[in-house]
DNA sequence: CACTAAGCGAGACGGTACGTCACGTCTTTCC
DNA sequence: GGAAAGACGTGACGTACCGTCTCGCTTAGTG
């Protein structure tokens, strides 16, 4: 209708599509972000430019959606199948184990060698462009914490946390400290922090004895 | 001693330093951190590119000494003179309403639109560039986190907060969440939070009775 | 076949290929070879430095080329078409009248404003640089003394010449005077000098009687 | 008396004039005059720029120094002592044997190795240049020449040579070609080719039987 | 079943910025 | 006051990528 050049998406080679979100996490993971070039994606996914500029506005959108993919793939080897529902977070009723579960499988993904590099390239230019860190949040962060909010919800109802505590922000509580640390390096993000992490926040959100 | 060729920061030109210190900040807050040039730079400063290469070996190194101009600047208009020490926390008896005015300053500081574009790219870089981030950490963050942990010892002599919590973790605690919320945008930041912040990880780190 | 990035001679663009002539000689012309740079002839041109540095080596190879083909189309105008053979010496018999209309016509071009520059250009840098120079007599000079000799032989036959005479020799014996004068501008160079270098000359050519 | 700023000769230090003059010279010969810089020159004589800027106006009256300087040397070597008199061209009588005993003396000294970098390189920057190259004609070319005119003069007494001939037109023939196939490297500079210049030209010059 | 029409690989193009080199000027510190 | 040293503003160098464009080629979907 429009007489914009809209790409007609059902004809689109998946070969490329593939081709480039591999090359793009391996160029990021081998030479970094700033170094990772849309030239370099294009020769090394031995795709032409003009297919990554048609489908991608930029090099920190290609980036993404290669994450997102990546993601979604570990997510279905995890899951029995790719239908299946998110994991969640266990509700065993007891809140600090189930918490420290959870952001101990955290620490372990912060620490993935493989996720390491494409993740803090994402990170880093959502700080700068607010527009790319919206998407960063609404897609690859929501979800996750959404997990958090629901399971916290559920300790209010069974009276492990305050009634008066908004869950966004005890989750902030938890996954903030995590963050900072990952983020500026300043010690390493070890089990035994995010432990402590838990106990203390939970000290916070406890109903006053 | 190295063999490198060395200048002589004797003969250096402080005129231009400063100039360039000051186009910086603002081709950085004007344009962005990325559309800064080094070549724009140099022109907005009225000198030659090599001026810059002379003395820094990146954008971001400029970017880092002039925000620590900035930032010493600034001190010193605070405190009354240039000898003055820092002023640290101040330690009314009142452990919360000392931590939530800290961290409301900190929240207003984040907040000043003159800050937060070479903030941000500052952080952004550091989260990538590991050697920079580290002397980011070493350079402007560590001094500002001493003062809590002096603070936060101090409150645990005198038995507000328990004896084996570890200060480098509680102030993670207070600053993570904030940081968190700045860094990924997620909600406005505002003294309320602040507060809420510093009132649950009280609950954390007081005594239990 | 070789390694190097051959960039494809097909895909060239012709609009491009001229307008880096015409600015080259332009440039040259108007504020001198040494002062005529690449980015100079780019920004004349209205097209990106890689462009040139695409499809020529140096400077001196721009001009070379913008020479040759200025030579090319020069040629074209005096010859009836482009597939007309060159025009050669004429032979009306008379061996000095016909030296002397060609040397008249050498004095000329030499003279000519709009060549002056170029040639003096490319010969000088011929002079230093071997492999240019090697070019330039190949490409230019050969096929113009190439002529005289065809005339010289035509008169050893008609024994206007002695026979024992190295056609080589001969024409060096004509060119050399005008290019030494022409080149260190020690004197005007004139038809009547022209006029001078083909009588002595053909003093020492002539057979003795 | 003028405000200028013209330095004082007096004080001028020789050392450093040997030292740049010995620095161009060699730089000339092994790295070409292209890639001769004034920085090159001053590091390689251990001096500072601004002592090359006090005292010439450029690269190339640099080179021109250093040339003349090594000219002089040379002929001191040659002719007795230093105030000696230039040796001019023997007369024997026999004009023929004299011509080609002093342009032998000349194809051997274009073929030197020593000087040839440095004669091309001025001659190449004369023929660019009019205000270098009429000095390059003035100081070193006209003395040589002038001697030949001397030669020529007497072989027109003696009536070896017509008298309406120019001599400044006569030596021409014999250099002229000489220096054409040396600047342009058509073909090897020998002996014999300097002697069959000598055979052509004279069979010009002299009186017709 | 030929015939469009779009995606695709390739890469030339006009640009911008890079980091380096040399220019010619200026200033500092010696002698 | 000349000289060694070298920082400075300037500007060109040759390179790397940018995002756009134009080529054939392949590969559907349609008349």
């Amino acid at each position: 209708m429009a007489p914009t050049k809209t790409p007609d998406s059902s004809r689109r080679s998946d070969r490329s599509r593939r081709a480039i979100h591999d090359a793009a996490l391996a160029l990021v993971t081998e030479v970094g972000y700033q170094r990772t070039t849309i030239e370099g994606i294009a020769a090394r996914a031995g795709v032409g430019k003009q297919t990554i500029y048609r489908w991608w506005p930029s090099k920190a959108a290609v980036l993404m959606d290669a994450f997102l993919d990546l993601a979604g793939r570990a997510a279905e080897e995890v899951g029995a199948g790719p239908g299946e529902t998110a994991p969640g977070i266990p509700d065993t009723g007891d809140l600090a184990a189930d918490l420290k579960l959870v952001l101990r499988a955290t620490v372990d993904e912060l620490n993935d060698p493989t996720l390491e590099a494409p993740t803090r390239a994402l990170t880093a230019e959502g700080v700068v462009d607010a527009k790319l860190g919206a998407e960063f949040v609404h897609k690859l962060l929501d979800p996750q914490l959404a997990l958090y909010v629901t399971r916290l919800r559920a300790a209010q109802e069974a009276g492990d946390v305050r009634a008066d505590v908004d869950p966004r922000i005890a989750l902030e509580l938890l996954i903030g400290p995590l963050m900072h640390r990952w983020l500026l390096r300043t010690l390493p993000l070890t089990h035994a922090y995010a432990d402590e992490i838990v106990d203390y926040a939970i000290g916070g959100l406890a109903p006053r004895t």
